[in-house]
DNA sequence: GATGGTCCGGTCGATCTCGTCCACTCGTCG
DNA sequence: CGACGAGTGGACGAGATCGACCGGACCATC
């Protein structure tokens, strides 16, 4: 993980779909060993995907909410998690430290959905609360940071 | 937006990098007709870019959390918004219907940069108060849901 | 302390695939 | 009938990918 390392995921990160040849432009190098840096980040989980960025209006998914989830005192904080996992329109988890054990990002296309949704994650054996917070407007999402420069080890190479 | 650029659509959001000729191969066209609607997906919006995904620990930003900021009453929004855009730890910021009229996640490399960063945002004006919480750990994040079909018309093609 | 082997990362060149442009076809609609 | 949108097929240049080769770092041996 050098500079040339980082130099490339940022680009990947900026542009998902740039060419090897580009990258290796970049960076001064050869398509060839752009290709393996690549492969080497990929492999050891650096770089683990790539997506298409999507409106989420475009596609029908006009309504973005926040639901925090409280626990009872005696869930099994994975079980919960595998539940939430099989609810597709779930599109982020995490959990937190605070009342509040996990919150999760849900897009529905109407508030109909997102009340059906309410109720599932509700039902959910082990929850004994949410607390859901309606998004008016996504002023960004996803942006990407520079990587920070590796003066401090931080154990992945 | 038919069927087969909601295929397109899905794909590219499971590989951004899929080629166009293997997409052409999974929608049964050919590469320059996908191509064309590539495009066109890109130019109406609905397409808005592609990421590489990256795990962030491995690249040093071992640590995200949430950020609500409850603005004062005379706080201007878009002023506040405008701060926050100049904060480059910010990955994501969420208007929202509450008494947290934003929500950010963020990520930095070390809690004393976290505290830093919270100094930063409290300091803003206008921003009478946050309310920061630590993610243990992210389940998962951007997860692709598949699109919902067309049935009701929801204004973009 | 010099020598030789090995590994790592890179370059170079050949080949195959892919991207991209253009001309043509076909069905639809005015 | 003509125009248009969407797709096809071919051609050509660019990119991806593979193998062979090269040079420096490292290490053990002599």
């Amino acid at each position: 993980m050098d500079e040339i390392d980082r130099t490339i995921v940022n680009l990947l990160r900026a542009d998902g779909r740039t060419s090897y040849a580009e990258l290796a432009r970049r960076v001064g190098l050869t398509a060839p060993s752009v290709q393996d840096r690549v492969a080497k980040l990929e492999k050891n989980g650096v770089i683990t995907g790539y997506q298409a960025v999507v409106d989420p209006e475009a596609i029908g998914l006009g309504i973005t909410a926040l639901i925090g989830i409280i626990p009872d005192s005696s869930a099994d904080h994975l079980a919960i998690c595998d539940k939430l996992g099989a609810i597709e329109q779930i599109e982020s988890c995490y959990f937190l430290a605070g009342v509040e054990c996990y919150q999760i990002k849900v897009r529905v296309p109407k508030m109909a959905d997102l009340e059906q949704l309410i109720h599932r994650v509700a039902g959910i054996g082990g929850v004994a609360q949410t607390r859901t917070t309606i998004t008016l407007s996504t002023k960004w999402e996803d942006r990407p940071q520079p990587i920070p420069t590796g003066e401090v080890e931080h154990g992945v190479d």
